[in-house]
DNA sequence: CGAGGGACCTGGTTGC
DNA sequence: TGCAACCAGGTCCCTC
């Protein structure tokens, strides 16, 4: 489910009820997810929210002695909600907030992640050899075509790659590469430096205006007030096979690559 | 080192 | 209607 614009949308909607606040209790009713639950996440109790930030699509709750991480993988969500209500299906983890509201983690497919971290958090093993984020200036087509040199994989992966940058994933890939004009399975190294100032600036401009709508819901995202993301009506190859290219009417085609549905205009991408 | 594929899970949709 | 097959927004880890 959620890509960079979705995980910000959480952010937001996250950090006003957190900050500030002391954790005064961490329930784990499913502790099977992508990683065991571990009672390393009780010694957030008592600790209070100094900061709520993101990194690529990791949420870092900043607390005393450490912090806690969620990711929330494919079909992961958080919503706020009363301590006291009653839970749903899915609804693995809730960490309790000494105002009553309470952050419930809810994640069907179970791939998502939250663990306790100890500072420096940038130095823990999942972020430890992450890439750039690409709404800051260290992104840069200069940056793209210098990474891609002599790699034969196909570009949409090599976005896609949080080695190379972080946050792009399924949809942006698609959406971004078919504003630059650029075929998604053309070898990473052989895309001139020019084309990735062009992909640069199409990947800032669909994640600004996707953050901005409130993310991306196809089937199931919801931000944490329940509500869905809006940019589904403008994505333009996203989920659009055979119908038409809004450029040159083309039928859009579906095409599995690096084991991922890729949606591209054939005529418009090169 | 890079490339490619399997693995982890549940649930909704599709097709026979 | 029933049931199997396939598909889904992520990313780690293994092999070649």
């Amino acid at each position: 489910m959620p890509e960079l614009p979705e995980v910000e949308t959480t952010l937001r909607g996250i950090s006003p009820v957190l900050l500030g606040r002391i954790i005064s209790e961490v329930r784990v009713r499913n502790a099977s997810l992508r990683w065991p639950v571990t009672d390393a996440v009780q010694q957030a109790c008592g600790q209070l929210v100094s900061s709520v930030r993101r990194r690529a699509k990791y949420l870092l709750i900043t607390l005393d002695t450490g912090g806690l991480m969620i990711h929330l993988g494919m079909s992961g969500s958080l919503r706020i909600c009363d301590g006291d209500d009653q839970p749903r299906k899915h609804d693995h983890v809730d960490i309790v907030l000494d105002s009553g509201h309470c952050l419930r983690f809810n994640d069907p497919r179970r791939f998502g992640l939250l663990c306790w971290w100890k500072a420096p958090v940038d130095q823990h093993p999942l972020l430890r050899h992450l890439g750039p984020e690409p709404l800051q200036d260290s992104f840069s087509g200069a940056y793209l075509y210098q990474k891609s040199r002599g790699r034969r994989v196909a570009v949409k992966n090599f976005i896609m790659d949080g080695k190379i940058v972080v946050g792009v994933g399924n949809i942006y890939a698609s959406e971004s590469l078919f504003m630059a004009g650029i075929h998604p399975g053309r070898a990473a190294g052989r895309i001139s430096a020019a084309r990735y100032d062009a992909l640069v600036a199409a990947i800032r401009d669909v994640l600004e205006r996707a953050i901005a709508q409130g993310g991306t819901t196809l089937r199931d995202f919801a931000g944490t007030d329940g509500k869905p993301g809006y940019f589904a009506q403008d994505l333009l190859v996203y989920d659009r096979e055979s119908a038409p290219c809004f450029q040159c009417g083309t039928g859009i085609r579906k095409k599995v690559i690096g084991q991922r549905s890729s949606f591209y205009c054939p005529k418009c991408q090169v």
